[in-house]
DNA sequence: GGGCGGTACTG
DNA sequence: CAGTACC
DNA sequence: GCCC
């Protein structure tokens, strides 16, 4: 009791315009997504009482002073690993905020019973950091091993481990081979089709609960099992054959044309098409021929490709994750100097929890000017890449968006280019603004680690009420999201993207809103997934219990969707 | 024989 | 529009 | 590639 006044008066008399504002909106309040009993529906009626009695409710936990937090959660390490942050890192938020308050639920009862908001009583406290904080003094290994014990299934995110077959994930292996090979050398149109097919039943395989085999009951067995075709099931018994090798790996492999092929799409805006014609029309076979090419004047590329020769070293790096966190840092200093209290949040791989990264996904969204609700400024997103060319931190634009005035002089190019000469940019055409795009920026940024190398950078601006679609979609991984969107489709025929969930009959009509990822799985009525779950097989799980009641359609389409689940591939 | 995600940017 | 890209 |  003496902690709690002693916080609200030193936090009040820190803070006098905090106390006045408290007449008219008193509490800036969090509801914490997660545990169980805590569903988004009664989030949302508490939220929608809340605002009633005049509270503010916040997405963001680092606004919040009030943070409502389930009884379930028993552990500040549990809450920090929902946050992505370190329970350090938590801590210190904390400490160093000490008007912020954890409560529980029951509080916001309370609250609502009596109609008004009132600073919760001692028993409304969350234990989780009271008690850490006075702990702290004490034996860090007692802290320990009371948060160990605490409810792990309250959290209805970790699946009983399957185990695995060795040998099982052999085969999956190959086959997460032969996809990668299909996907990077594809010389027919097919490829693509069946490096997407092969990645999908790697995970399968990977992920069964019987070991693979050549006798005939296994592989009947396995024939049953959707995605196991013909052509699949040999090569699977290619796998477990004396030579234990896929002859296919081998071709491709040492395939002249398919090894071109990926020598040309490694250029960023090379695709298929356009690396055939680099190969067949222009006889090129390595970077080296196209460069020389270039400066031969004998080939003339677009803009954007020759960006993409230019870095051609620099984007086949992967950063670690520290060098994407500086970055994003940069980026979020430029933003918030033309637009205070914008957010910026670090999406892709990083927040998927991988070592290192390709690339830097940022996320744009500003929880409280107006202008951001439903739509963004048209320029805003362009000046601020503006703002990021004038400090020298991008080398080149793969976009061009409104607002932008900076860096679309082929001058420009030639101060940064080191593999490109300057007569080639002088050959590309300056593109006129008279461009509508203003949501998504590309480019290439200087390495705050190395300077001279560069890095690709992906920007993307989305209004704030679609947050939580856009968070989604900017995590992934890709085929995480088309089995999401596949699952919407078949399942609810709706129309799922990263600007929200629609109906399919006009394809315009939102037909749910969302203001966390987990809103979103709810609508979808999936099992929800944590960013570092979303590459795994079995990513995608319907809550059971889901089909009462449904007609047969439904129920057909549910099977469908069996098809199109645990897109995954084996590392 | 058609479908296999939905969207944004360039030229 | 096709091509390429983003996850 | 597989599935409808």
């Amino acid at each position: 009791m003496c902690d709690n006044h002693r916080d609200l008066n030193r936090s009040m008399k820190n803070n006098n315009k905090r106390a006045v504002l408290q007449a008219d909106t008193p509490f800036i309040v969090h509801f914490f997504p997660y545990g169980q009993g805590f569903t988004a529906k009664r989030r949302g009626i508490l939220e929608d009482n809340f605002r009633r009695l005049q509270a503010t409710i916040v997405d963001d936990v680092w606004q919040a002073k009030y943070i409502v937090i389930s009884d379930a959660i028993r552990s500040l390490s549990l809450v920090a690993k929902r946050l992505h942050v370190s329970e350090e890192q938590l801590k210190r938020h904390l400490d160093e905020n000490n008007d912020i308050r954890c409560v529980y639920p029951k509080w916001v009862d309370s609250c609502i019973a009596a109609n008004r908001l009132t600073i919760p009583g001692r028993n409304n406290y969350h234990t989780i950091y009271n008690v850490k904080r006075n702990r702290d003094e004490n034996d860090d290994n007692v802290n320990d091993s009371r948060k160990k014990p605490a409810n792990q299934d309250n959290i209805n995110t970790t699946k009983p481990k399957r185990k695995k077959f060795p040998r099982n994930l052999d085969v999956a292996s190959k086959f997460s081979a032969l996809s990668k090979l299909h996907k990077t050398m594809p010389l027919l149109e097919d490829d693509h089709w069946k490096s997407y097919q092969f990645r999908l039943v790697a995970g399968r395989i990977a992920n069964l609960d019987f070991e693979v085999d050549t006798d005939f009951v296994t592989q009947k067995r396995l024939r049953s099992i959707t995605g196991f075709g013909k052509s699949i099931c040999e090569k699977i018994q290619e796998c477990l054959s004396d030579y234990g090798t896929v002859r296919r790996i081998h071709q491709f492999e040492n395939d002249n044309n398919r090894n071109k092929m990926k020598n040309m799409m490694d250029i960023w805006g090379v695709g298929r098409v356009g690396a055939l014609d680099l190969i067949s029309n222009q006889g090129c076979k390595t970077i080296h021929d196209v460069r020389r090419k270039i400066c031969n004047n004998e080939l003339t590329l677009d803009r954007n490709q020759l960006v993409g020769v230019d870095c051609y070293e620099d984007i086949q790096y992967r950063m670690d994750r520290s060098e994407v966190e500086s970055l994003a840092e940069i980026v979020r200093l430029a933003a918030e100097t033309l637009f205070p209290g914008i957010q910026v949040y670090i999406m892709g791989s990083y927040r998927r929890g991988k070592e290192n990264c390709g690339d830097v996904d940022i996320h744009l969204t500003h929880p409280t000017d107006p202008s951001f609700a439903r739509t963004i400024p048209n320029d805003a997103l362009g000046r601020i890449i503006d703002e990021l060319w004038k400090e020298g931190r991008i080398s080149m634009h793969l976009t061009f968006l409104c607002g932008m005035e900076l860096g679309l002089d082929y001058k420009d190019y030639q101060k940064a280019s080191q593999n490109v000469p300057r007569e080639a940019w002088e050959r590309t055409k300056i593109n006129p603004l008279h461009r509508k795009s203003n949501a998504f920026y590309m480019g290439c940024a200087f390495s705050p680690i190395e300077p001279t190398k560069r890095r690709r950078i992906d920007i993307k601006l989305y209004p704030y009420r679609e947050r939580a679609f856009a968070t989604l979609y900017f995590t992934g991984n890709g085929f995480f999201n088309r089995s999401m969107r596949v699952w919407a489709d078949r399942r609810f025929n709706w129309k799922l993207s990263d600007h929200g969930l629609y109906d399919r009959s006009d394809g315009k009509t939102r037909v749910r809103e969302a203001s966390t990822e987990r809103d979103i799985f709810d609508h979808l009525k999936i099992v929800y997934r944590e960013p570092h779950e979303r590459d795994c097989w079995d990513a995608l799980e319907p809550i059971e219990g889901n089909l009462e009641g449904e007609d047969e359609d439904l129920k057909l389409t549910e099977t469908d969707f069996k098809n199109e689940d645990n897109y995954a591939w084996v590392e």
